[in-house]
DNA sequence: TTTT
DNA sequence: TTTT
């Protein structure tokens, strides 16, 4: 892993309940999807709200934390890095997509007594 | 701008010669490629060598700098952030592509005296 | 400001109310510490906690949203620079500490309704 | 290890040679120091350059990595964490560092064939 | 599709 | 001196 040359930090809440399954090697894969929220002022000085949406990839350790403690609209903090794939739709078309494998993940969620 | 919210680092080299054009608001905007390199073991314990590939975008002051020093093959570090978009192509299909927004550039190059 | 050659990220709890003033050129300062905590295992397996305190500085905006918002016990996250400095104390003994100027705050406390 | 609530990068140039030893738990650990430039504006519009020294520690492996290729001069990029620690010194004066316990090193020196 |  |  070389964590310097390919590296992304994201803050956000996620979009979905955690998509978990075992691969057919029998490792476990986490699916889920991260919304970053910014704002920033356009040419006329209207502040903009800009939402991006990341694909995350967990697997194992990360995959079974996911399944047990994230569900949809949960906040989170995350280190991964960017890697991106392509594959061939139902339809036969070739389609590309970007991830994030993620390293680490950090819970925002306040626990609540 | 919420560096903390959305954030990628990438040590690379460039794919090709940055594509430099004025936007019709006149502002400067570059395009290039960064490959970054990674090995790991896979099961087998055997090195594989994996090779990512990026899509910088870089406004203005960083795109002149993309302009004047960055040439195919040129080793750099960048900050930016993860952008996904989609668009329409000429053949009338909808594709997704993930940019990363440059906001910083540092030339690892050394000079050659 | 080079974010690429010198960057601090940190996650934690600030262990004292934020000491705000303003200096002689008119500009607001803030102090305060932030305790990062850890854990790991010991050479004979045993789980050990680890707090590491550090020093912040916040200028002007950030020194602003810190008296504003930051209370001892608020969590936060922070982006800064390190910068090393000496000093004299009272006694007329030359000191050394270690200071992040501090960049970007992000408020990880959940508002109450 | 928590990465997300812990992390410096610094890009810069070692000040010495590493200094390698062995610690009575036979563990290689190596000492340097790390310049990073960085360059600012004052109040008056002047350019002003700044170096920040650093205290780099390195365990086991990087350690062992520092004595084969590291030398005084050397570029390098760097993640770890900040630490800070107590001791006293040959006076007796109780003295205060703050060191970056190095988790990965990325060489930025160029080959000469 | 999240959240503020 | 924080927090879990």
């Amino acid at each position: 892993m070389s964590n310097l040359r390919n590296s992304v930090r994201l803050v956000g809440h996620l979009g979905n309940e955690p998509e978990v399954k075992k691969t057919a090697n029998n490792k476990t894969l986490a699916r889920v999807s991260i919304a970053t929220n910014s704002s920033y002022k356009n040419e006329k000085g209207e502040k903009i709200e800009e939402t991006q949406w990341h694909n995350l990839i967990m697997w194992d350790n990360n995959a079974k934390l996911a399944e047990k403690y994230l569900r949809k609209g949960s906040e989170i903090s995350i280190e991964g890095r960017l890697s991106s794939r392509s594959y061939t739709d139902n339809s036969g078309v070739k389609k590309y997509i970007t991830e994030i494998i993620v390293n680490e993940i950090l819970l925002l969620d306040k626990k609540k007594d």
